[in-house]
DNA sequence: AGTTTTATGTACTTATCGGTACAATGAATT
DNA sequence: AATTCATTGTACCGATAAGTACATAAAACT
């Protein structure tokens, strides 16, 4: 069987550079034209390897879940749960480094608010928000199990803290605070953590 | 002079009901059409009482601040830096109550990542968000002149600590979490409050 | 009552959106 | 070398975006 044509582009590479367009405007604001243009390709092409727009988004947030993100699962397994949450507060402001226009969080700022046409993407990116509370809860609940934090610790409210001080520190990135300020807003965000 | 046609409709009332369009949809999910049903006019009309969509846009953040986040303002009088604070959270949280569609924050999810064609809006809005941070950082300030605040406290990462929180649970409560698990968290954050 | 002036409703314009038809291209198989 | 078939480029599609022209409606002044 001929195996036909081959892809002129590497589809990593693509898929990258849609990231990066998805990260500094949103999925709403991220059109057509400027997506092919960062990836390189014409349009039919964008469809034949990835869908539709919005499967292309689904595919740069998974890619950016296991890159970018990836500093989320390796902080969860740090020894302590401080640890853990000092990691994954520092991770993420490690990885605002050398960002021009995609600041922030592409799970906060991908579809925080959109239209109609955006509502399936919005509801899924606050059902991710809400799954990654569930992951910090479970990683300190079993804190709490190792005897690493103190018996009667409320972990559902510590993972949400933690998640909010993450989404916190998404939006300021956004609005261009700088990493020293971030840091600092980090140090003193531990400060609540459980004696 | 005569004065010609009196307006059909309550100018404050349609920007109400825009301002519930922005909040739920962010500035480039609002179409007119949808703007225009929600405020009981027409186009022709929206254009002369409020100028174009993004005069609009503006015309409902001033109300937004004056409305909704008014109670920001009266919680930086409470007597101490620690009711402020207290009260900005609280204040925040109640203003989420019978809310369906718009929950969150307008200033922040109005236009946190944006296409080309919003960008002065959302520069605009991250603009905002900083002199946010300059309020509670000046009024953290007169704290310790007033002696309420220990000496030496650090008040600008205080004040932007407080504005990564109420970010921070301006995307929880985008993405649906109940009122009782925000009133958690605001509880747990202020256990980072400077002794 | 007649005139002036502003608001309203319908219908339009231009631009751009996401998505696709179709012919040309070109590497792998035969 | 001929054939096969997925990829590529151009050009297009219908839908919808924001914004406006223009005729009609109605209130205030003379």
């Amino acid at each position: 069987m001929p195996s036909g044509r081959v892809r002129q582009f590497d589809a990593d590479v693509a898929l990258d550079r849609a990231l990066e367009v998805f990260w500094a405007r949103g999925y709403e604001g991220a059109t057509l034209p400027e997506l092919t243009k960062a990836m390189g390709i014409n349009r039919p092409s964008l469809y034949a390897a990835f869908g539709n727009k919005e499967q292309l988004f689904r595919k740069a947030l998974d890619r950016y879940q296991t890159g970018p993100m990836s500093f989320l699962t390796e902080a969860l397994n740090k020894p302590t749960a401080r640890a853990a949450a000092e990691a994954i507060f520092s991770g993420f402001i490690d990885m605002q480094r050398n960002r021009e226009k995609a600041r922030g969080c592409l799970i906060v700022s991908g579809a925080l608010a959109s239209g109609e046409e955006a509502e399936t993407v919005r509801q899924e990116l606050a059902q991710l928000r809400q799954s990654i509370v569930a992951v910090f809860r479970k990683r300190f609940e079993s804190a709490v199990e190792d005897g690493d934090l103190p018996k009667g610790t409320d972990c559902a409210t510590l993972g949400r803290y933690v998640a909010t001080v993450l989404g916190g520190l998404a939006v300021q990135a956004a609005s261009g605070t700088p990493e020293k300020e971030l840091r600092l807003v980090a140090a003193m965000a531990m400060g609540a953590w459980p004696t």
